[in-house]
DNA sequence: TATGAATGAGGCTTCATTCAT
DNA sequence: AATGAATGAAGCCTCATTCAT
């Protein structure tokens, strides 16, 4: 089935470049003539594709959020130990900490638009997600899981105020135990 | 002489119900419509106080966060050592978890709807309002602020997956240093 | 009764003072808000000295059209011939150009926001007012009346392509015949 | 492909209906949902075709104005001398002249609502059009476009007043020059 | 498969007027 | 005599979605 296959190959294609858009505006303020627009082309065509708004959101979530996880991993040698690996996956969140931030404000965003189980089990499925994937590299994260989450916010609440040697630090110390 | 209304009066009862609605639904889907039949005014009134919905929000920040560090830090004993402050100071934000989740979803949701200087520096102000706070009790917080506001954002994405014991003896740690 | 001179006093102050007011935006988007701020009192006050906005808006234009004749007839002397009222009723309309274009906005905004007998009465009245004052110096005035009303308009469409030399020259052959 | 429908063509129709829409009640008065209903269309359709109440009448206002000047100047034979123009030029100002007063009250309708470059240009131009079309049948105009100004806005301050004889005599009187 | 014209409810805001004080 | 708080309809505009082509 040859059709069935170019219509996933088009729908990837499109969350892809999705996210960008999501994220420039929020959920709410990136329209659906906007998103059209922005992908070249027609509300039609997206609703051919996809089941409407909130579908697309989710369908890209999900994508964008595997896509994270495995780009962090990759450059992880299989043979590191563990305090290789969180230096490696706090270097990676670091570089990408923008990217993140706007991640975890277009889902906050989602949320308040839709605030169903549905979306609450979407968000939470992201979550693990990245959760499991710092656990896989640190052992169980639990405080130091929410100081990479605070971190992040910190950033959005006041830009440039933390200090990223002294998070690492803190990270270590949580994690020693 | 009109109608005896003290305007300032007025103005601090309406914002402080105003909270409430605003949390429920969030910045952008709470109409002014919405707020003035919530407030039981009508939205003629509202303009007559306020200078419109971001005149609202803005005043109501201010106020609301006031009161909330007043509130964190009443409860604390001048003569506590940091120890204690910081046992004290964690079981508010504890207890208060569910209403600073709502908080800072709304912060967010605003900063979304308006991405000027103006609105970034009211989200900061309120912001460090509240990380002066907590630094005045225990000093330095650095990372530690970090944790407390993960830890919020946890529960947002994972509602029921953090651990307090663990997180406040993470932050014991973090403070030790 | 010396209650109802002080009525007459007060009212004859606001209206003076309310010209420019609504000169300023024109009458719709002169708001009564806007109007009493100008003034000085509040909105309660005007509609204790009047009717409401369009009562008003009457009353200024009667007494301000009435001052306007007085004040352009004041200069002429008695025993001046035809040519020289014209050149000094020409005069003294190229002087207050801009106050002349301005009231003739008022009117045609006045007369969009209400188009019954009593409005467009209100303008014949104040109209015939300025051109009979015209005709009183300088005979029938016919098309030396439009000349003039058209120099103003002209005014209003193409600023400073009006040549008044050019138009004097025409007001005279137009009343020379 | 989408409904057949070719966006110019829609547009040019919509605007030509638009104008008498406006012109009954004003720019002001005349609301979106007034003008959508009379052009049997959505207010969404509207906002789809052009970019606002504002677009809606420049583009009308464009679209009349040269419409106009062609019909004007039409029924003109070309081997007319000036004298004849003249007269055929008079007598389609005297047959339009309800027209020509409500694109005036219009035009100055409009500029109150929006006094910015933009709207003085598109006044001037449009004013410009007629003003050259007349100085093309006749010669240098001066004080006879004014006068012919003059005749409509007399006619709408006191209807019924001007004598159209005399004002084609006072025009013949000044182009004579 | 793909288009984009069309909808109409709902967004924020303004305003003339009333009336208790 | 004077105030200004309160009203609520109506202003312009945006948007996700549908459907004829």
């Amino acid at each position: 089935m040859p059709k069935i296959v170019d219509h996933e190959v088009q729908r990837a294609e499109l969350l892809d470049r999705a996210f960008e858009l999501f994220a420039d505006n929020g959920y709410r303020a990136t329209s659906m003539r906007t998103l059209a627009a922005g992908l070249g082309v027609s509300t039609g065509t997206l609703y051919h594709y996809f089941g409407g708004k909130e579908d697309i959101f989710e369908k890209m979530v999900i994508r964008v959020s595997q896509r994270d996880v495995s780009a962090a991993t990759a450059a992880i040698p299989p043979d590191a130990d563990r305090a290789l690996r969180l230096q490696l996956v706090f270097a990676w969140i670091c570089a990408n900490a923008t990217y993140l931030q706007r991640m975890l404000l277009l889902i906050f965003d989602f949320q308040r638009h839709r605030s169903d189980d549905e979306a609450t089990v979407l968000i939470q499925q992201a979550a693990q997600l990245y959760r499991s994937a710092l656990e896989q590299q640190v052992g169980e994260a639990g405080p130091a899981w929410s100081l990479v989450l605070g971190m992040l916010v910190q950033g959005l609440l006041e830009p440039g105020i933390a200090d990223t040697e002294q998070h690492l630090a803190g990270l270590q110390a949580l994690l020693r135990t």
